[in-house]
DNA sequence: TGAATAGTGTCTATAAGACAATATCCC
DNA sequence: GGGATATTGTCTTATAGACACTATTCA
C-alpha cells in the first residue's frame, strides 16, 4: 500500500462568504412550526409497567392527562428541554433518558403546527417514592398502569367504572410507541437495568423482563444467559426475606 | 369477573372552552426554532454501502457536500417534507423511508436555531441508474462510499489524494448514526429487502447482509435461516450467468 | 421440620458453524 | 469434460427450554 499523503488542514466550518450571508439572514422569512418535547417516564411495579402523566390545567385539553413536556427554548438542547420540563412538571430528575421519535402530523395540536420530539425514560420504582409532585403547568400527577387491549393496542388501564383516562393530543399514540420500543430494545440492550436500583437480585431482574415481555421465562436459562453475558458483578450483601437469601448483583457493563 | 360496564362516549377532542382559548392564541409569543428534514439514501453496490449527497450552492457551507433536505412546510408532514425534498434535489422518488433521529443541538446550524428530523432510505442499486440528477438547490449530486475508519468512526471514503469530502453542518454525524442504525436493524427486521429488486437470488441477499455487516456468513446456515423464516416465495425464473442458474425469490413478508 | 425461595444440574430439542458432497449450467 | 456457482447433507458445537434436584433461611 502507498503511504497516505499528508492531509490538508480541515477547512473552517464557515467561510467569509458564509459570514457575510449570515449577517443578512432573516429567520422570519419562512413560516415556522413550534417545537415541543414530551417525556414518557416508565417504571415497573408489581408486574405492571406504569407511566407518569400530568393533568392539564391550561387549554387545550384542559383536565385531560398528558405527558410531561413543553416548548423547547431557543438556545436549549432537545434533551435539555426534556430534562427541564420533566423536573418542572413532576419533580423527577437525574434519570436515564433516550430519544423516542418525533411526531409531526400537521393536525396533532389544535393551536397551531407543533412538532414534538418524544423521549422515554426508565426509572427504578424506589427512586420515586415521595419524589413525584405536580409542578408548573400541571394540576396533578399520577401513575397509570399500561395494559394490552384487543387488537394489539397498548393503552392505559381503565379506572373503576370501566372508562379509560382521556389523553391529550396524540399522547396515547406516543405512549404506545414508547412501550413497543422498550419491548423491542429489552432483548438486545441493557435498558432493563435502568429500572432497577444499584443493587438487585437475579429474581428481581427476571421480574422486570417478565413484566415488560408479558411472559414467564425459564429461571435456569435466564440466569445462565445473564451471568454469561459478563455485565454483572457480585455485590457484597444478600437480600433477605423469610427464605433463602438472594445474592445481590450490580450492573457494570462490559469489562470490570 | 364482573361484566364491564358500558363505556360512555369519548369526549370531544376539543371543548368549547378550548375553542375560545384558541381564538386568542398567538403563535408568535415564543421564539421558535426552524425545522428541517434531511435524508440519508443508501444503496449497496460491489461490496460497499453508498450514500447520496448534494453539493451545496447556497450559504452556509457553499460547496460542501450535504444530505438532501430542507425546511418543513407549515402544513406538511415530516415524512412528506422528506419525500418532497429528496425528489426536488436528487430526482429520487417512490422509495422506502423511515425516521432516523432528530438532531437539535443549538449550535448545529450557523444561521439560526435549526432542528432537523433525519430520515434514512434504502433503495436497490438498479432503481437509480440514470435517475439521480441535481435539482433545486443542489449544484451536483454524487454517491459516496462508506468506510469504517479508526476508532470505530464511520465516514466517507477518501478521494484520490487522501482527503475526505467535507460535509456541511453535522451531516457526517447523521450519516454515521444512520449506518449504525441500519447495521443494528438488519438482523431483526426485513429492511435488507429494500435494497434488492423485486426478484433476487439468495446469494444476492447474502451479499447485502455481508456488505452491511462487514463479515462473511456461512452459506448453508444463511440459506436455512432465511428460508425457514417463511418470508420468501419462489419466483418463476432463475438468474443465469455462465454457471448453475440460481433460483429467484420474492419477498412476501409473513403469510402468502 | 416445613414453607418458600435461591441456586444448580441434566436432558432434549433446536439452531449455528464448519465442511463437504452433489447438482446444473455454460463454454 | 472443466470451471464455476447453486444447493443440499452431515457432523459438531452452542444455546434454549423443560424439569427436577439441592441449598438456605425463617417461622
Amino acid at each position: 500500500m502507498a503511504p497516505p499523503p499528508p492531509s490538508p488542514p480541515p477547512p473552517p466550518r464557515t467561510s467569509a462568504h458564509d459570514r457575510e450571508f449570515l449577517r443578512g439572514y432573516d429567520v422570519t422569512q419562512f413560516d415556522r412550526p413550534s417545537v415541543t418535547v414530551d417525556v414518557c417516564v416508565f417504571t415497573v411495579a408489581d408486574g405492571d409497567i406504569e407511566v407518569v402523566l400530568v393533568r392539564r390545567r391550561e387549554p387545550p385539553f384542559v383536565g385531560a392527562w398528558a405527558l410531561p413536556g413543553g416548548f423547547v427554548g431557543i438556545d436549549e438542547s432537545l434533551e435539555g428541554a426534556a430534562t427541564r420540563k420533566l423536573a418542572e412538571e413532576t419533580g423527577i430528575r437525574d434519570i436515564w433518558l433516550e430519544q423516542l421519535y418525533t411526531f409531526g402530523e400537521p393536525s396533532r395540536d389544535p393551536r397551531t403546527r407543533v412538532i414534538t420530539v418524544a423521549y422515554y425514560a426508565l426509572v427504578p420504582r424506589e427512586r420515586l417514592e415521595g419524589q413525584v409532585r405536580a409542578g408548573a403547568g400541571a394540576a396533578e400527577t399520577a401513575w397509570f398502569r399500561i395494559v394490552d387491549g384487543r387488537g394489539g393496542r397498548i393503552g392505559l388501564e381503565a379506572r373503576e367504572g370501566g372508562e379509560r383516562p382521556e389523553m391529550a393530543f396524540d399522547h396515547a399514540s406516543i405512549v404506545e410507541t414508547a412501550v413497543r420500543r422498550i419491548r423491542g430494545k429489552l432483548e438486545y440492550t441493557t435498558i432493563a437495568f435502568e429500572l432497577l436500583p444499584r443493587e438487585f437480585t437475579l429474581t428481581e431482574l427476571q421480574q422486570v423482563y417478565e413484566t415488560i415481555l408479558r411472559r414467564r421465562l425459564a429461571k435456569a436459562a435466564f440466569r445462565r444467559k445473564v451471568l454469561s453475558a459478563g455485565v454483572l458483578k457480585e455485590a457484597k450483601g444478600t437480600r433477605r426475606g423469610g427464605h433463602r437469601p438472594a445474592q445481590l448483583y450490580r450492573f457494570v457493563g462490559r469489562g470490570r
